[in-house]
DNA sequence: CTGCTTCGATACTATTTGGGTATGGCCATG
DNA sequence: CATGGCCATACCCAAATAGTATCGAAGCAG
């Protein structure tokens, strides 16, 4: 069978119309690239050439496969920088995972950033708890996650994106309610209210932080309706059915019918974390935590 | 660059899943095979297998290569496939001109013919006079034509297809038309009617042949309407303007209206004959004078 | 019609490239 | 810890490719 380089060199012959010519299009001496068109020739069992005294034409066979042998170089390039570009993380598919609250923060500057540095790279967002993203790395279903105030088990690396308090979460029309700005709420104001919370195997990190503050506070939080769903959580709150601390992005929601105090005591921040496992990493995984990292940096 | 030979071993090893077991269905051993798929990974830059204890596995980059190198290496092969067919003449455009009469003797045959002989080919048909086909094919135009009792200038190659005696062509109500079968119409019994005829220019050597005619059974024709195809010299005749004279195998139009019948003398046989320029012969012309031949002979 | 020019084909040599054999090294498994 | 399986490396030989010199055929001008 013939080789791409017999291809190129034909190509090179039937644009220029001369043999010597080509040959110097191809910094190549003439008698070789004579010889490797005769090769052709004899390889395919065709004669792609007429010779006359001034150059050589096509012959109908050849002009079939002049056509063809151009697709076949362009695809052969093709092929070889989609490889290249696939290697380098550019091209595919990223499936990453996100809690909820990241929709309300660090989520969609982090999606612009991937559109504008991997724009071929197909991103499925999947919206899952912290104890399904870890399940899904492990699994290979996923290749990063983005969790809030968990903590991944041992062969998953973690990049932190942020750390912001909890605030507390208030119907408008509670007696507590106040504009941004005031001062801050003491906890053990709310001691009486019935507290919105998740279930508490979605997200034990955060439950556990939530009523660890009461206790600072010197009271034991009273469970409330629960919500998977940071909007959930807000919307029962709008609804009146109790008050929530939910981390201080969620101000961004603007929900009608709450509003967000700073609390007393504050607490340490919660992070926010990017995870993947380090293992069998794929190309563009990695360019994902290239960008997340340049994110928190910049 | 790389070369299909690479790519090729590649697709082996891919399939495989092993660089030995790939190297023995290539019928090659196993350390070239090792060092070509390690030449293709440097020439890439990207690396396509990940080497393990018990073979190889694909990288990203080697999957998404593997696709398009199966595509190429299929499309390399339609290629060249392509290339030979074309060569043969089974694959292309066919420009066949002819005379109207052929298409009531030898032309569907030979249509039928090709249909089957070169089903690749896309035969394109052209009614032209003798005169209009001589030219095309001096200009390149056309590959081969049809025609009827006209003599091919220099150039060009014949075959003859068949040669049929000029028969009677009269009014159904005409007082001598008769049903087929009967006895041969002596020429100077229509001494006194309107002959219908091409123009000359457009069939000198049959105008003048149906006048020899008329003049060897002892008078001059007396020239009447005038029509460029068969057809519709035979529709003036159906019409009562006149007789005419033409070809056997015009008989197979069937027109209502119209009566044939042999005549005396009877003169010589019109040949039908396929012309052509046997200078720069495309491949496809060539099978079509085969089938032609074959046609002839069988 | 003859010499000149142009261009592809051929002869021969040097170098590169590809393939074979022997062997080393790594990883998983029992 | 030893063993087996498998890929990589080292080295050598054969084949293919490129370069130089030359030939031969076909148009063109004088």
């Amino acid at each position: 069978m013939f080789d791409l380089r017999q291809l190129r060199y034909f190509v090179a012959v039937a644009e220029a119309g001369h043999v010597g010519r080509a040959a110097e299009r191809l910094h190549l001496s003439q008698p070789p690239l004579s010889r490797q068109i005769r090769q052709l020739e004899a390889n395919l069992g065709v004669s792609l050439f007429h010779r006359h005294a001034r150059g050589v034409s096509l012959t109908e066979a050849g002009e079939r496969l002049l056509l063809d042998a151009q697709d076949l170089l362009a695809a052969a390039e093709a092929a070889a920088t989609t490889a290249q570009r696939t290697a380098r993380g550019e091209l595919g598919r990223l499936r990453l995972g996100f809690a909820s609250t990241a929709l309300y923060s660090i989520l969609p500057a982090l999606v612009r950033r991937l559109g504008e540095g991997l724009p071929a790279v197909t991103l499925e967002l999947r919206e899952l708890t912290a104890e399904q993203q870890f399940h899904a790395l492990a699994g290979g279903t996923l290749d990063a996650g983005i969790v809030i105030c968990a903590d991944p088990p041992a062969p998953l690396d973690r990049l932190p994106l942020l750390a912001e308090p909890l605030v507390a979460c208030l119907p408008a029309q509670h007696p507590l309610a106040a504009p941004a700005g005031t001062t801050p709420l003491p906890l053990a104001a709310l001691r009486d209210e019935p507290f919105i919370l998740f279930p508490r195997v979605q997200a034990p990190a955060l439950h556990d932080r939530i009523l660890a503050l009461g206790q600072q506070a010197g009271f034991t939080p009273r469970l409330g309706q629960q919500g998977v769903q940071m909007q959930t959580i807000v919307g029962l709150v709008s609804a009146g059915l109790g008050v929530a601390l939910v981390p201080a992005s969620m101000a961004g929601l603007r929900r009608p019918g709450v509003c967000y105090r700073a609390i007393e005591p504050a607490g340490l921040d919660l992070p926010t974390e990017l995870v993947w496992q380090p293992a069998g990493l794929r190309p563009v995984t990695a360019r994902l935590i290239e960008l997340a990292r340049a994110a928190v940096a910049g």
